[in-house]
DNA sequence: GACATATAGTTGTTTGTGCAACTATCCAAA
DNA sequence: TTTGGATAGTTGCACAAACAACTATATGTC
């Protein structure tokens, strides 16, 4: 099945992502301004953590839709920050798995707040129904192609 | 005004783009197979040259929704690959005016192919006017932030 | 004309991504 | 029990992004 009437037009919008984009800079810049010293990357990695601790990296990169190698300097650099730890796991010597410190979860409550604000500001004057199509759609794309 | 509809539930993928990460993803892949030498980030430079050539390195930044230095460099790995030069202009000698090689102009038929082949596979099975609905939605998030 | 200010572009630094190649461990089949 | 393949994670490399600091040129005002 062909969407010949997706034609030129906005495919450029569609495939750089400039919406995603102007929401992850515009929740940096919170980020930074309220001195929570954490990329969006990195708390993206966080924001699975706080959902289930103790997960393993390569279940931070399913969730997170990334490669081993993101993860490992993600988790490197949230080592440095003292934000989680890697405990190797006794079950599979293998595995690391990865739990939040303490900090870590203070982080937690204001971060969410801050990318809550953040969505509001983007989706100001969009009709809930229209949020949930637009979700609907990059879902289907999202699974269409991962 | 408050979009508090939107809860914590995909939160997620809205802020880290996991959409527009999988198409970027499965469009880089096909321009490897067909050995177009160039990143997504480099085409989306060429993309705005093949509309309009010979603009300066700022129009590029408003187009491409990147800051100055990223251009600059994209430029640099742009004029290694021979695919655009830099004229600095007469008018105004601060600015550089980017030019297409012949070189470029051969792979946009390609290139564009291929990318509208990406977007048939991504949009696959959603309807014209949900994609629309998604399309308008995604514009006003980025008029809402930019 | 001189100076302050704005604009165009570059460079350095830190962080993140994608790919390939690598090590270590696990597990299953001979 | 050995061995061969799969899986978890790391490292090296090239490319890209965000921010700050910088140079060079243009322009408006006195």
């Amino acid at each position: 099945m062909s969407n010949n009437q997706f034609r030129k037009g906005e495919l450029y919008s569609f495939i750089t992502g400039k919406a995603s984009t102007a929401i992850a800079r515009r929740l940096q810049k919170k980020f930074n301004t309220a001195e929570l010293n954490v990329t969006i990357e990195q708390w993206s990695v966080l924001y699975h953590l706080w959902k289930q601790d103790g997960i393993s990296q390569q279940e931070l990169c399913n969730a997170t839709f990334r490669d081993k190698p993101s993860i490992t300097r993600l988790v490197d650099n949230l080592e440095k920050l003292q934000l989680v730890k890697r405990v190797s796991s006794d079950a599979d010597r293998r595995m690391n798995l990865i739990f939040l410190t303490r900090q870590a979860q203070k982080l937690q409550e204001q971060s969410m707040g801050l990318a809550e604000e953040t969505l509001n500001e983007a989706l100001e004057g969009v009709p809930p129904e229209r949020i949930e199509i637009c979700k609907e759609v990059l879902q289907i794309v999202y699974d269409n192609l991962k």
